[in-house]
DNA sequence: GAATAGAACTAACGCTCGTTAGTTTTTTCG
DNA sequence: CGAAAAAACTAACGAGCGTTAGTTCTATTC
């Protein structure tokens, strides 16, 4: 495996132009595959977006398959890599509410990305279950250990501590994906600044109710 | 506007037959736009669920969009019943615990709501958002009074309020739609009636945490 | 600066899509 | 039963889809 010379970073304007139009061609059909999912999304979408005819995307992407693929391995690998990160700390290094927040700013700073992983869920997450398995197994490895030593163990039972856990994941992503519907509905958009340091503020106050030893910290 | 002969009940085989067969279309249709949603789903697959050839379709529903959109009425209309008069009802005989398991007990008998709603709201609501003002008016209407008579008043400030009714919402309509990746990646059945009834418990637990007043019951 | 590889292009393919026209069969009702 | 209405059918349309072949232009490298 050759190093790349002079270890371009990866926003260097001195990488290849051809990485940078993959790039752009990723950037494009993220938001094309959020807004309206796969079926919706057509390549002819995505090349105009980019200001190139259909065929060159070829010249990156071998089908639109492989392009999704690679669209959902970019956006969903930093929560992936935090996550599993969180399941291999020493249980008493683990803090449930500082992750949540970490989800949270990554998705605020990435606002196809909950979009992006809805719609994947309600296909049934053919591609998000393989990326899940290789990351998150050993999650489930240790879940018996964990959800002993979790918080809210002593709160929750260890059947119960999954359902909880998935009720928090749906509060983090569902607030992002509602949000345009409530704005359609009442005006109000939901992901300003302020808005969003409310809901996380609001999040770390729910986590504390369910998970009674993580302190709330203001 | 003439009554219909001997009144005959929604269900009874005295219906006329081409009532009976639009019926089937629409089920075959919730389950598919549910699955697949709407630009994933193909008239074609649609009619051969139903065991009809496409142009057939179109002597019960106009086109595809008219399709959708009544499955859609049907699916989400009893909901929205039960929210309105929630809604409409005097303030002390306004029971959010009570409301919820009703919603939850809807969702269990209607699995393909939750994943038909989630799309819509996915694809920014466009149909669901003038049914959603329709039935919803009188609660924006009435959103400060509410606000200040809502269980949890006294813990949620008026801003928090809708950002918690939010959360609830998340996780009541995310549990369903998570479920099936959940079974895909250890094996579990979430939707099993045990542990329906055991999310239906952990769901009064939640709103006893976030709404104070609301008792537990058990 | 010439050779080479990479990335853009034009043109067109086979297929599926939603929809329509026109015809035949089935159901409804006096 | 017989007439009329409803609902099924066959056939075909134009448009859009993902993809490929083949060619021209452009960036990279010695």
């Amino acid at each position: 495996m050759p190093a790349s010379p002079l270890l371009p970073s990866l926003d260097s304007p001195h990488r290849r132009k051809g990485e940078q139009t993959a790039e752009r061609i990723l950037d494009a059909a993220e938001a094309l595959f959020a807004e309206r999912g796969y079926a919706g999304t057509s390549l002819r979408d995505v090349a105009a977006r980019v200001e190139l005819r259909i065929p060159s995307l070829y010249n990156h992407f071998p089908s639109k398959d492989a392009l999704y693929a690679a669209v959902l391995a970019r956006g969903i690998g930093p929560v992936l890599e935090l996550l599993a990160g969180f399941a291999a700390a020493p249980s008493e290094s683990r803090d449930a509410g500082a992750v949540i927040e970490r989800v949270m700013a990554i998705l605020r700073r990435h606002r196809n990305l909950p979009k992006l992983i809805q719609h994947e869920t309600l296909a049934g997450g053919p591609r998000l279950t393989p990326m899940l398995r290789e990351w998150i197994a050993p999650v489930f490895g240790r879940a018996g250990e964990m959800a002993e030593t979790a918080p809210g163990a002593g709160r929750w039972a260890p059947e119960q501590l999954p359902l909880v856990v998935i009720a928090v994941y749906n509060v983090l992503v569902g607030f992002f994906t509602f949000a345009p519907l409530y704005q359609a509905l009442n005006g109000d958009d939901l992901l300003t600044d302020a808005r969003l340091d409310h809901q996380t503020r609001i999040l770390r106050e729910v986590v504390a109710a369910l998970f009674p030893e993580v302190p709330i910290e203001r």
